[in-house]
DNA sequence: GGCGACATACTGAACGTTTAGTATGTTCGA
DNA sequence: TCGAACATACTAAACGTTCAGTATGTCGCC
């Protein structure tokens, strides 16, 4: 199965033939079909393999939760950690980005995980509201929504142009950017950023 | 050739046989090998008008730059249409992450391009560095990679999740946080940031 | 105008290869 | 001996590509 795991990771789920599997894993395709009914059923129990791992390695990360920018920043350095030590995350980001529209339950199995990791964030970024750490004019499940947002741009990225790319200090920047923009109050922006300063006041005044 | 596109950008170039772009056509297999030498030949002509399209676009509707912060809000503006209205985005993500390990020449391909969409948002950011709007203590490149990120980030999560991830509004999100960013100097972030203050503080005076 | 020669744009069938899956055989340990 | 865990040989369908043939258009010559 970790073969298998590897070859979707790379080459997706429709280019990987089970003859590539078998062989990569130095067995025949019916030793395969001995374990598993078909290929799907094989790419199911992948997902699932991946998807438990992925969670008890972030979740698992950081609980409890008593500081959110140190909670943000460890989940981003494990998430530069799975992305570069393992094929964790380009497993995900591989099949999730070709289930779109090809396999109906494999998209709802990754919306799901991807809603629960937002979840996960928005629940920190609000621990942060309460303690008065972040600022609670943004709504989390937004904030959640870019963090995440700029983990999966950020490992597209590093995947795609390795040497151009640094994945921990482009993640970094995205921890930074965040809790900044968190952290900052309307009032204190600094001056010459005219028309975006009327807009956030309207905003302001309006709740 | 347009509806080699359309299953290209849904399907990915390995869900999509020859078979079923040309039904989709209403004609026959014979009629494209016709026109298009293989396979693959059909492909490239694909993504060479894609990313044309796409960079006449996002280059074409903010030339000339005079106001940065406007600029970058425009370009996730034009990034939003062009991700709902049509699929040229979803074409470049698909394929961007298919290729990765199955096509080098077609990686290659999509490295250029987001090479050039960076270069030209850090030209962007270097243009408000100079203006004195957005801060100097930050590489343009690395603004630019968080921006690119975040606007990948947002595609994805909308094309996965369109009921709860609202394009538009997340869009906005990285905007934002990049400009707030970019706009606030170190000495005003906020109290409370204990470790994250004194981490800045010491690159200030590394400098 | 008509016709032959040629070009273009297809068609349906055929081709060779690859695919996922199946049927049957083999080996080894309990 | 039996059954788990394979291996081998095979199948039907799908794949990308090619082929011979067809329909239509264009041009030049008589």
């Amino acid at each position: 199965m970790t073969t298998a795991i590897d070859c979707f990771a790379r080459y997706g789920y429709q280019g990987t033939s089970i003859d590539r599997i078998a062989s990569a894993a130095g067995v025949t395709k019916g030793a395969l079909y001995y374990h598993f009914r078909d290929k799907e059923e094989l790419l199911f129990e992948a997902v699932k393999d991946r998807i438990a791992e992925f969670e008890e390695r972030v979740v698992g990360s950081v609980s409890p939760v008593t500081d959110p920018p140190a909670a943000l920043a460890e989940i981003a350095r494990v998430c530069v950690h799975i992305a570069t030590k393992n094929n964790l995350r380009r497993f995900i980001l591989t099949l999730m980005v070709e289930a779109l529209d090809t396999n109906p339950r494999l998209s709802q199995a990754f919306r799901d995980i991807l809603r629960r990791f937002r979840s996960y964030l928005a629940g920190i970024v609000r621990l942060g509201q309460e303690q008065g750490v972040f600022r609670s004019d943004v709504e989390a499940s937004r904030a959640a929504q870019l963090f995440a947002g700029g983990v999966i741009g950020a490992e597209l990225q590093h995947y795609q142009d390795p040497e151009r790319v640094d994945l921990g200090v482009v993640m970094q920047g995205v921890v930074d950017q965040l809790v900044s923009w968190l952290t900052v109050d309307a009032d204190q922006l600094p001056h010459g950023v005219h028309a975006k300063r009327g807009a956030r006041n309207n905003r302001r005044e309006s709740r």
